[in-house]
This record gives C-alpha cells, sequence and structure tokens, in this order.
DNA sequence: ATTGAAGTTTACGTTAACGTAAGTTATATT
DNA sequence: AATATAACTTACGTTAACGTAAACTTCAAT
C-alpha cells in the first residue's frame, strides 16, 4: 500500500499565506521550517504547512519569529525530560500572560474606536444639519 | 487665579512607562508627540501622557509607530470637515477589524496553550510515576 | 532544441525602531 | 567655585525581517 502524503511547494504555501517565497526561505533560513528537499526543490508537509500558519498568526499580533520558533516547539513531540517539561510550563505560563495583557489592551481599544466612531458620527449629524437645515 | 497644570519631565513618564528617554525622544522625530519647551527642556503635558501611553498599549500589541500615530489623530478634536469625518469612519471600521482579528489569533493561541499545558502536567505525571511508584 | 515557468543560491540593500557615544548646556548642591 | 545631575543635540551603529537583483538549474511544453 502506498503512503498517500499531502505535500506543497513553496509557492503553493506562499500563495495561500500571502507571504512571498523569499519570506517562506527567510523563515527556515531562522530554523523555524525544515522542510524536506527532492534534489534542489523543497517539499513541504502538511505539519509545515500548519508551522508556517502559526508563524504568519504569530505575525499578526505581533510575535517576533523568535517567540513563534520558541512557540512551535511547544507543539513539537517530546523527547521529553522533567526540566524540560517544567520549562515549558514555564514559558506557556509566561506566554499565557503576556496574550492575556494584549487581549485587555485590545479590548480596550476597540472600546476606544467605539467611542471615537460615536463622536464622528455625532459630530456629522450635526454638521449635515447645518449644511441641509430641515 | 493661577492654572494648575500637571506636567511630566522625560524622565519621569520615561520611568513610568518603562521605556527610555531616547524612544521618547524618537517618537517625537516620528511626529507622535509634540511637548513644550521651557528653553530646551521638553516639557510634557497630561495629554502627552496619555499619547505616549496609547503608543506602548500600540507597541504591545503589534502596531508600528504609522499606525499609532494615525489611531492618536482620531483622539484629537476635530478641524473636522464632512470628508475629514468620513474617512475617519473608515479608518475605525479598519482598525477594528484588524483588533478583532487580533482578538481570534490570540484567543485561539491561548486554547492551544492550555491543551500544550494540559499534555505537558499529563507527561509529568506518568514521568514522576516511574520515577517513584507507589 | 529552445523557451518559459518555477525553483535555487548568494549576496547586498532597505526600513523601522531604537541603542550608543560624544560633546554641550542648565540647574542644583556641596 | 566646583561638581554632579538631568537634559539636550548630532550622528553613526545595530537588529529584525524581509526586498531585490543576479546568475544558475530543472522540467515541461512548444
Amino acid at each position: 500500500m502506498a503512503k498517500e502524503t499531502t505535500t506543497y511547494s513553496i509557492s503553493e504555501l506562499a500563495q495561500e499565506f500571502g507571504v512571498t517565497t523569499r519570506t517562506i526561505r527567510h523563515y527556515e533560513d531562522m530554523q523555524l521550517l525544515l522542510p524536506e528537499r527532492q534534489g534542489q526543490k523543497r517539499i513541504y508537509s502538511a505539519a509545515d504547512r500548519i508551522k508556517l500558519k502559526l508563524i504568519v498568526r504569530g505575525k499578526r499580533i505581533g510575535l517576533s519569529l523568535q517567540e513563534s520558533g520558541e512557540l512551535l516547539h511547544m507543539y513539537e513531540p517530546g523527547r521529553n525530560n522533567v526540566d524540560q517539561l517544567e520549562r515549558m510550563l514555564e514559558y506557556i505560563g509566561a506566554s499565557r500572560q503576556k496574550l492575556s495583557q494584549q487581549l485587555r489592551d485590545i479590548s480596550t481599544m476597540l472600546d476606544e474606536l467605539d467611542k471615537a466612531e460615536a463622536g464622528c458620527k455625532a459630530e456629522l449629524k450635526s454638521l449635515r444639519k447645518v449644511a441641509n437645515p430641515k
């Protein structure tokens, strides 16, 4: 029985995630991805694709490639000793703190946007009244 | 009657927000702040302080100084014509979209952290059983 | 056989966001 | 009066995250 494995070319992934191939290669330079090769060509697995997805998501919320790389580590299966696992738990805790802070920041900003929007709309309404009374 | 106005020195603000004075001056170079002067010295008003607060918050969620600068515009009172107000509403909408996406991304990440943590803890528990049976 | 499309490596360039150092000025304190 | 402290300007340096260009290779299609 043959193994059915989905793979991707670099440009397929680039297209899917809206980045350039250069960017993907850069992530490889930074050790965030290590695709297989067929000769020279890079062959990306489903797991590679997920990793890229995580990196792109990380970028959206302002993570550095470093940070994304560290997060990626946590989804890798473990040659884990107790020390490693405990350090991982610490890192998870720290990440959660940071993300929670971001959640608060964003909520606050969204609230402020609501206010700003309300202000704009009110002002617009009054301006239109002046321009076009009754 | 004298005007009671709270002001701040650059190092006071730097301390309060955990940044360097160089950073604050840089924000001025980038036109995000325009403090008054007493001779050479920069004197920051309460409004300046709020702006800095917004910038720092923006940084935490990965905004560029550009973006923070644009957001700052929206909290400034208006020499607003209808066009300006409408463009502002558009910008507010776009910002909201981006922030909402970030909210989703962060929630997802937090969920994944939970799973990763659970996995770690389970593994730790089983490792300890092996090390210390009974 | 050649052209074109997609992929590759190597390497220098660019932008944002400061860091860092050097030299100057102003104010306050010993 | 001398010195310390905090501020200032000018200017070059640094890091991250790619962009861009040049010069191959591979493979499929005309």
